[in-house]
DNA sequence: TAATTAAAGACGACCGGTCATATATTTATT
DNA sequence: AATAAATATATGACCGGTCGTCTTTAATTA
């Protein structure tokens, strides 16, 4: 049995794609709850009508919205831990310098979609909240091999797993994003970079 | 100079207070933009108007119940710490298994409003920033007296601060709290004890 | 009585979401 | 090949509801 082609015109992915790095873009800055429809269809030119063609809801957008940035931080991530020059260790904290340098540009605001996801939206939609498990469980496991990699290499003791050493980094971090926007200021991210690695990771052989 | 005495009605001070705990109630549950005043008068059988009787707006009165919830919450944190039974360590501990009881009872949602203002309302509101910063601030301050009270009985190592320490304790617990909701498991809160009690704060006497 | 406050509901703006209509593209029938 | 039918998107008006605020009225005290 083949199922019908489709018909009609041809979905325009290219606008779909510009509703969701526009829809990206506010709710990053101004929150799920707060941004409406409207303001993002406003953004990119587009009449709000379209947005239910492409959407079947603010709630499953949200959920792609989230996949999306998912995608794009684990991309930078992964990006940062394939630099085989250097040590394992040393390219998980070259991310988080990173990181620590693009807050430091916009002022210290906005954090990390998932985590703002996390205390905006997962207690009331089973669905973004499932994505957003998903993505953070994804990051953990990134996160995860770069540590069993240095635990084989012997920089790291193995007496903790790498995946529950992975999970409360991940978390630690999240938490650090919180504070640094409360104080508008790069020290909680300096704090944990230096409890992370000078302490939790602390290397042996150093 | 005298300053005049007050005309008019006496101020309802009882209605302030309810206003104030259901509010509190309210954006706990829902988050702060998506709870309307509506919500919180309907709550308590007021007229919406009589709202900005007392409260100058929004805004204002989300400082105030951010004001609210620290001081119950630092009303909870002194009462365990201040248990002169046990050692200083073991009395943090308690209150932080008695945290994560209290989120399991609530099936691992909700959080904590003060994290639930950083992700969502302190990038466009500085008055409620301030309030954030400062509450956190006061707390991480009775974690690092409690810390420095484990120094100088020599059960906890004082290579580190006493107020790094418990600065990176508490957004670490914040952060814990946002992968506990997304997750709705209370293994992130378990990894945190673990890590920070069994790793951080090892014990040399243990 | 004059001043000052609380009580209360009206108000305009905007929300997410739906719908009717118009237009574009493909398939089915001839 | 021509054309009708079917199905998709494009679009903005519109719905009930809620938003935060303001204005008016009633109450209380100097």
């Amino acid at each position: 049995m083949e199922k019908s082609a489709r018909r009609g015109p041809k979905p325009n992915m290219q606008m779909r794609e510009r509703i969701i790095e526009a829809g990206l873009k506010e709710i990053h800055a101004n929150g799920f709850a707060a941004t409406g429809i409207q303001k993002i269809v406003d953004d990119i030119k587009v009449p709000k009508g379209s947005f239910y063609n492409y959407f079947d809801s603010k709630e499953a957008f949200g959920a792609e919205v989230s996949d999306r940035y998912s995608e794009q931080a684990l991309a930078r991530l992964v990006g940062f831990l394939a630099d085989s020059d250097k040590p394992p260790l040393r390219r998980l904290k070259a991310y988080f310098d990173d990181r620590a340098a693009s807050f430091a540009l916009r002022g210290h605001t906005q954090g990390c979609v998932l985590g703002n996801f996390s205390a905006e939206t997962v207690d009331h939609s089973e669905l973004i909240r499932q994505h957003v498990a998903a993505h953070f469980s994804r990051w953990s496991e990134v996160i995860a091999a770069c540590l069993a990699e240095a635990q084989r290499g012997g920089t790291l003791t193995s007496e903790l797993s790498a995946g529950t050493l992975a999970d409360f980094i991940l978390n630690t971090w999240e938490g650090a994003l919180l504070r640094m926007r409360a104080e508008r200021s790069g020290a909680p991210l300096e704090t944990f970079k230096q409890m992370v690695f000078d302490v939790l990771l602390h290397s042996k052989s150093h």
